[in-house]
DNA sequence: TCAAAAGTGTTTACCATACACCCATGT
DNA sequence: ACATGGGTGTATGGTAAACACTTTTGA
């Protein structure tokens, strides 16, 4: 920068990444990912995973890189919500964030800290304890984010493994949306889309009829855009 | 900031505000505000309004008033698009912009240029001159993002006087969609909502049959929201 | 009387919605 | 046998889309 002619001598802020992390979990609903914070300000209190974004580092990179520091995820989403910037935003003094909303397959084992962070964990998108700074505001930017995006892309196959159940759709709709859903018409629309191919095996949840298995066919979908179909769901 | 005792230490990025402003015009479709460069870099190139952001502004803040001192005028509507931030975006250094979408009625008298343009005017938004920086690429997300937004709330109306005619009102519609609409569908489409009230006054618009002008009814708009009635249209 | 834009209804096809019962399995 | 979720079809109402002519004015 220095050696830059043209380099900028005006005051400048800080400038951090943020992750808005989703799951679904089976019954539980749509599920957030936070960490509790290892130094000030806010020292002990949950928060959003990111951080700083280095100086030669692109927005994603830094907010790929700062969750994966701190909770060793790594999204199969990540899609910039917006920037944050209100000057009084963080109490030591101006500093912006970007904020991405992520979204995840929740896995089985429990999540790990890392570093700057004491300890991380899911939480009910619905019960969440008090956070630092604004997040509670990019957060309610991001559910409504993902409320729409869901409905015209088919982004909550990222919330799945790549076999899934019809149920087990729905139920991530119905997570993120916020409100049951209807099971025959749910199929109908899905199925009519043809971007969903059967799976021949089967498999059983427990002690129930067993359920079909489907897959995200990629290549049918991007068929349907190019034929400027709009995918609504 | 110095005096905070939690000041970060780490290298900061400059940060900008710009605005992708639109207007439309009477048979010449969607419009963008463009200044020319009066400094390095790019001098005497096209680019949006914009500049840096003071330590103690807010975002929003930031972007109205530089497009207020380049360009001299006031949107009627300025939301964040989000942030660019690639590396190499600025050839200075590190330059993150935070984007705009900005609808104004285009005034009959040319635009002036203020401090750090040379010059402003309007242009057609599918024949843009080269653009500095990655601002071609701001312009082409404005551009998604007013045809969803216009779609799904009534900001066709910052584009338009306060009485204007139906006729007037898809002609926004279709330079913002960027196709033909027909006009018996738009009609019933708009008028259903009841959210435009017919003025008694008529107007000539020059020598054919004389149109109807309706207004925007603010506080109709407010009691469908309420009834979680969306506008789409 | 002509040009130019304003204004106006009906038909059709599709899709969203609502709704209830049988099926396959494990225990 | 029964409990549990998996899976299926139809009827209805509403709305988006397609479509062409008459009206009013100024020149």
């Amino acid at each position: 920068m220095s050696a830059n002619p043209y380099c900028y001598k005006y005051p400048r802020p800080a400038l951090t990444a943020d992750c808005v992390v989703f799951a679904t979990a089976e019954d539980e609903g749509l599920q957030l990912l936070l960490i509790r914070r290892g130094g000030e300000p806010f020292r002990g209190q949950w928060a959003l995973p990111g951080g700083f974004v280095n100086m030669d580092e692109d927005l994603h990179a830094a907010a790929l890189r700062e969750l994966e520091e701190e909770t060793g995820f790594h999204p199969a989403r990540l899609e910039q919500i917006g920037a944050y910037g209100r000057p009084d935003r963080d109490p030591r003094g101006r500093v912006i964030t970007i904020a991405f909303l992520a979204l995840v397959r929740r896995p089985d084992d429990p999540v790990r800290g890392g570093t700057d962070a004491e300890e991380a964990a899911w939480f009910p998108a619905d019960q969440l304890p008090p956070l630092a700074f604004d997040h509670a505001l990019l957060i309610e930017d991001a559910r409504a984010m993902l409320r729409q995006r869901i409905r015209r892309e088919p982004i909550g196959l990222d919330l799945l493994p790549q076999a899934f159940t019809l149920s087990q759709l729905q139920s991530v709709y119905e997570a993120a949306l916020g409100a049951p859903l209807d099971k025959r018409n749910f199929r109908k629309k899905i199925l009519r889309f043809d971007v969903l191919k059967e799976l021949t095996g089967r498999r059983q949840t427990g002690h129930q009829r067993p359920a079909q298995l489907y897959a995200f066919d990629r290549a049918a979908y991007k068929r349907l855009q190019k034929q400027g179909i709009d995918f609504e769901c």
